[in-house]
DNA sequence: AATATACAACGAATAAATTAGTTATGCAAC
DNA sequence: GTTGCATAACTAATTTATTCGTTGTATATT
């Protein structure tokens, strides 16, 4: 999968956000300063042209749809990013990010009932 | 903290690896194709701008360190991806990634294991 | 001292990304 | 049908990033 660069991804969240939309319903989602109609146009173009995107038209006017889900997206993303940094270990990753705190005592036991879970039904299907 | 471009990156990466090195000792640490020398130390000194790198004078040669450290970096750089992505929770991350099976039942045991010793850890300390 | 070498600094050239003006076309209102 | 408006498509302009040749200087070599 392609990367988005950052103004590609900017446009990429608003229509994950609001699932699809014409342009100018785009328009309205972004923060102040807001981008010219234009730019929003010529990028969600860019979007399709890379397969993130398609549209359905209606006479001349396009409704955007994402192609590729923010949850699609962001696995690719992490992967690399796991790579690059924590040598394509997850567990690395997320010990270091336990270590430091950046992952709160009830958002560890969240996370662990999840895992109990997780473990015991993959060892089931076996 | 300022973000890196994808070429600023790799030298980054460079650095964090050789913990310290002159141009042409980052050099060698490029895959095929090499970029020229010009190019590398063209961005080295960028990123000493940035702040994400200094360098010992011997002479009129230059040893560069990086400043920021990879974990500083990935710190920051997977809180935004936290951020944007999982509206600010690791858990529902590291939830998505465990259900995507990205995570292997070793890593996830591994991970628990970790867990239990931090909450453990961090409900003595109160 | 003259020459060669190594390197940082500079800057020019190119490439990629971003932004938005201009144009053309279709549709609605009159 | 003419006018005005909305929008996609195209294109130009600008900005940002990347790459590397050129230059100047210090140091080593003879």
């Amino acid at each position: 999968m392609r990367e988005l660069t950052r103004a590609e991804e900017q446009v990429m969240q608003v229509l994950w956000k609001i699932k699809k939309g014409f342009v100018k319903d785009m328009l309205q989602h972004f923060d102040e300063p807001k981008p010219a109609y234009n730019t929003v146009s010529t990028i969600v173009r860019i979007l399709q042209d890379k397969g993130f995107v398609t549209h359905k038209a209606y006479g001349r006017t396009h409704e955007y749809y994402p192609v590729v889900s923010k949850n699609e997206y962001s696995k690719t993303h992490l992967s690399t990013f796991v790579n690059d940094y924590f040598s394509n270990s997850f567990e690395k990753m997320v010990s270091f990010f336990a270590k430091e705190k950046s992952i709160s005592v009830k958002e560890m036991e969240e996370i662990m009932k999840i895992m109990e879970g997780e473990v015991k039904k993959q060892k089931e299907n076996r």
